[in-house]
RNA sequence: GGGGGGGUUCCCGAGCGGUCAAAGGGACCUGACUGUAAAUCAGGCGGCUCAGCCUUCGAAGGUUCGAAUCCUUCCCCCCCCA
């Protein structure tokens, strides 16, 4: 490792592709890297678990499209392979595997997404079942033997669930392992991942090394918290906004994030530079802005950068519309009834606006229904109500859900 | 291999022969209040042809008028010893 002898102008380099990235180790390496002049190799792996990706996700693939534009070579991994096996990592219990059918159609989603915010154009994509569905059990040793338990151990989930007695699978110790194979397979120079990442990041330093590479850098991106303010965003939990999301949805579940997530979420998803980010949380902590207004300029600006600005506004408009001035909005999603006359109950099932008709007759025993025709809204009262379905439909409002029921 | 402790409704977690669709908490849904925010209060949270009925407490059998609770076998998890 040389010190000092990084030029001024490769460390403004470095310091510009760093932007948004909670932490690049070790210090100076990616500046070393940078002044061999050469475009490096960077790495960035997903496992296609599960087909959306979300706000979260994008944060790490804004990084990646700063390396992206500054002439570097991406290479995308699709853990296929590793899909299968689960990663551990964020989970407090072991995690089930995926069947190969579910993982292949994943992984065509996925890539449709990573369109979104990178070009794909100029991205290399692998799976890793390349490589590492052809390591055999002596390899697969050899790679085991690169790590020790104590170090498996050291990690703070596989900890926890040890001491409160949790099951850990032992592939469960290989996960850290396949995914730095991974790096030594493509010879990566540099792995971008999220803070979560950070110890799988590590073990594939430490791998490349082992196998007599050059170690990667490795970067991490802060965690992006979900809409409900307490987890970190996820599919699973719900609390996501998803990049291929409608735009009334991606607007609507913006606005529904605390308060206080505002600053992360201007600084995490916005894309807006540092000093307009400031800018705007100043006038925001200073109270000039108020906090909805910040919130409905955050949520037109997140639907813009994935649908374009006219887009945004319109969805902006629907939301104001909806809710603000709870009118019928333009777009209800429709559903068709083959009846002309149904039970209010099973109408509300076959929209699929609850799940049986137990919850439809506790919902509408609450004052939760209610049927719009025109500027009229009557609240449902009786379950046994019958309800007629005109050839323009009907419209029934459940709490925030809207439907449209049609003849069909 | 031996010994011990466990598997309860989305999660955690009570129950240990009837009064159990099963305490409590969390999550979630709805109503009120709002800015579809937070906080708060209220209700709900297995299903149905819903004042009643039906199916649930790891699985399958059995005992009993009656079982989540007792017995048998099986499956799975954790701990300790080897």
């Amino acid at each position: 490792m040389s010190h000092g002898t990084v030029s001024p102008r490769v460390g403004d380099a470095a310091t510009e592709l760093l932007a948004g990235a909670q932490e690049a180790f070790p210090a100076g390496e990616l500046e070393r890297k940078l002044g061999q002049g050469r475009p490096l190799r960077i790495k960035l792996g997903f496992d296609p678990t599960r087909p959306d990706l979300h706000l979260g996700h994008a944060v790490v693939l804004r990084g990646l499209r700063r390396f992206q534009e500054a002439g570097h070579h991406i290479v995308l991994i699709i853990g296929d392979f590793t899909a299968q096996l689960g990663d551990p990592t964020g989970k407090d219990k072991a995690r089930p595997p995926l069947s190969s059918e579910d993982v292949e159609a994943n992984a065509q989603s996925y890539l449709d997404q990573f369109g979104v915010v990178v070009d794909l154009e100029r991205v290399e994509v692998r799976r890793n079942s390349e490589w590492l569905g052809k390591l055999d059990l002596s390899a697969t040793l050899k790679l085991a033997a690169k790590a020790t338990v104590a170090q498996m151990l050291a990690r703070e989930n596989f900890a926890r669930r040890y001491e409160r007695g949790d099951a850990i699978g032992l592939h469960e110790f290989l996960y850290p392992l396949l995914q730095g194979y991974d790096s030594v397979a493509i010879r990566a120079d540099v792995e971008l991942g999220g803070l979560d990442q950070r110890f799988n990041l590590l073990v594939g330093r430490d791998l490349l090394a082992a196998y007599g590479q050059e170690p990667q850098v490795c970067i991490t991106y802060p965690i992006l918290e979900g809409t409900d303010g307490k987890e970190k965003m996820s599919k699973s939990l719900d609390n996501y906004v998803g990049l291929t999301m409608e735009p009334g949805e991606m607007y609507g579940r913006t606005m529904s994030i605390p308060d206080a997530l505002l600053p992360a979420w201007y600084r995490l998803t916005t894309g807006w530079s540092a000093p307009e980010t400031a800018s705007r949380l100043e006038n925001l902590a200073s109270g000039q802005l108020h906090p909805r207004d910040a919130k409905m300029a955050l949520a037109r600006r997140i639907v813009e950068l994935y649908h374009g600005q006219p887009t945004a506004l319109r969805a902006e408009e629907g939301f104001v519309k909806q809710f603000q001035r709870k009118a019928i909005p333009d777009d209800v999603p429709t559903v068709a009834i083959a009846e002309r006359r149904v039970n209010i109950c099973q109408a509300l099932v076959t929209a699929g606006q609850v799940k049986s008709t137990s919850v439809a007759r506790q919902k509408i025993a609450e004052g939760a229904v209610k049927i719009l025709s025109g500027d009229q809204t009557v609240r449902v009262t009786d379950p046994r109500a019958e309800i007629e379905i005109p050839a323009e439909g009907v419209v029934i409002r459940l709490g925030k859900s809207i439907v449209r029921i049609v003849p069909g």
